[in-house]
DNA sequence: ATGAAAGCGCTAACAT
DNA sequence: ATGTTAGCGCTTTCAT
């Protein structure tokens, strides 16, 4: 059980140099299949693995990437959307045999921390950074600390490779199936200003109320946070402006948004139609089931992974920028059903 | 922006020697105050920080815990159980200025590999390892690859320092309160089995019934896999079995259940009481606000990192094992105002 | 108090 | 096709 075996002791058993141990691990051409084959024989006997930090040192890879999920709001990982989105990458990660490290920042010191620590060599080859703010100082300095990223959401400096989902469309699909319906008074509930991705949403609605000529009221677009409990005090705010429709930037504040009405003594779909966005599980066993639109978060995981892997192989030139489609899940708590 | 800074460059510029601003690094004393001073002010006006790599390889540590969350259920990650406790981890290694990386193994396979992997020196220094399995073999796994761990939730090899919550009391509780309400058909919605968090929750519910000379009935308990969907098909199970109570052992399979009540048009609490055991969010505002057992999930996390750098500083030895109490907090699914 | 030198385990020229 | 050797950047004896 003494794990002190290194590249030295094989090389031993097997006969042959360190330098012949270290070609088989790196599958190297130029050995002779027997040498090969001894070598490997060796190894799987004594079960030795080389020493990641050992081999990290000597310039290559550290096979691990690094997932940055930045304050922004509080306890924001508790929303259902971040774990999903670990789960992708997590699985993008075994997929490639990568390991994972999870930065995640809870506070303006340990953002800061993290920035003033970032440098070439971390134990890590790269990072997937997270809903960063518009602005996030954290892009610069990766740039010029020449860590190769990826990030979920897209980004307007033309440099930055990312993998985002269509919020534009989505909302706009979401938003004109209400008018489609003869809503009228469509309130929205935005996610926190600041981020593209509630701007892209709170676009997409706009566009949609334009587009078929609905009157867009300023008094009918609040934000929240993305939590359930920041739907429920948005729908709050919004009750005594007699919407008849509400798209929710999240699910969980669309279910914020039923509980207030449900308190309220509104009908859904009846009084006030509602839709969501993500189409989390609890989305089809609310009270009623949620119309809402689907984006793939554990799919942009996965992909976020492979793109890091192929700029880490390819070079970081040109950026890669990928969005992918949402798609409108049609339940009952639009009232489709009503006119359908 | 050359990052290719080493302590050679600092050695130079300070004019001492490469030694020296080891040291001065490492705060080890008989550095001339004059001396580290000058370093000092070299490194922070270069940015300087020593490649964590490198440091490794020379017998540091790594300063990195590993959190390993095995298979078990599929997509368990989705429960907001772990993505709290993984909150908590992170914030415990902020605190002690550890790096937490995360594995996340989602089939047999990653297990395995998982499991034939861990060797001595990887990227990190111990590992915390969730729900295990009662007999997992990545336990005797760790022991003879040397690789101190803690665990979170209790395990029967003396040798293993765990955090654990004590299930037994909260189960308890529970489920005494029920009985105290007058409830006698009091079923049980339990984890999967093969787990001693579910064993425990399951044994405070057979011992408060025992005490309170309830008779247990066979067909009152069921088993879910903590999940809404489970609880919901749990409690459609139950339904036949006329219970007059439900305790189930997680808030998450306590909504599933309350969907399937209300779906049957029994009342909640007046027909049938509810009481869930974690205390999410959610509990607090669910149709109805659900009793349950609070366990403090965040602070395992943080205790358990606090734990394995003990471990890492002194020795694994003696074990250390910690159970955290567990609160019973009353809200109207369990019928208490009906007779308070 | 400080510097010189060896070594952590591996990879990658450079020989042969 | 294989062995020899020089690092990778740091820590740590061992001198002085």
């Amino acid at each position: 059980m003494a794990d002190k075996l290194t590249i030295r002791q094989i090389a031993a058993l097997a006969g042959v140099s360190r330098s012949t141990v270290s070609r088989v691990l790196n599958d190297h051409p130029h050995v002779r299949p027997e040498t090969r084959a001894q070598v490997l024989q060796v190894i799987a006997a004594t079960g030795f693995h080389p020493d990641p930090v050992a081999r990290s040192l000597s310039g290559r890879d550290a096979e691990t990437i690094g997932v940055v999920i930045p304050l922004t709001i509080r306890s924001l990982f508790e929303h259902p959307f971040f774990p999903r989105l670990v789960q992708g990458i997590a699985q993008g990660c075994s997929n490639q045999d990568y390991t994972l490290s999870l930065y995640l920042l809870q506070s303006l010191k340990e953002e800061n921390r993290f920035r003033a620590r970032i440098s070439r060599r971390q134990f890590l080859d790269g990072l997937i950074v997270t809903s960063a703010r518009d602005a996030d100082p954290l892009i610069p300095r990766l740039f010029d600390s020449q860590v190769p990223f990826v990030m979920h959401g897209r980004h307007e400096d033309p440099r930055v490779s990312f993998v985002d989902v269509d919020n534009l469309s989505g909302a706009h699909a979401g938003v004109t199936h209400l008018v489609r319906l003869g809503r009228r008074r469509i309130a929205m509930i935005c996610g926190p200003s600041g981020s593209l991705a509630a701007e892209d949403r709170k676009r997409g609605y706009l566009d949609a109320l334009r587009e078929r000529r609905v009157a867009a009221d300023e008094a009918l677009v609040v934000c929240g946070d993305y939590t359930e409990a920041s739907g429920y005090e948005a729908m709050r705010r919004l009750l005594p402006h007699v919407p008849d429709a509400v798209f929710a930037a999240s699910d969980a504040m669309a279910l914020g948004c039923l509980r207030a009405l449900r308190e309220a003594g509104q009908r859904v779909p009846e009084d006030v139609a509602v839709v969501g966005f993500d189409d989390l599980p609890q989305a089809a066993t609310s009270d009623p089931p949620l119309t809402t639109v689907r984006q793939p978060i554990q799919r942009a995981g996965v992909l976020a992974v492979d793109m890091l892997i192929d700029i880490l192989e390819n070079g970081a030139e040109p950026a890669r920028r990928m969005v992918l489609p949402t798609k409108l899940v049609v339940r009952s708590s639009c009232g489709s059903h009503l006119v359908s």
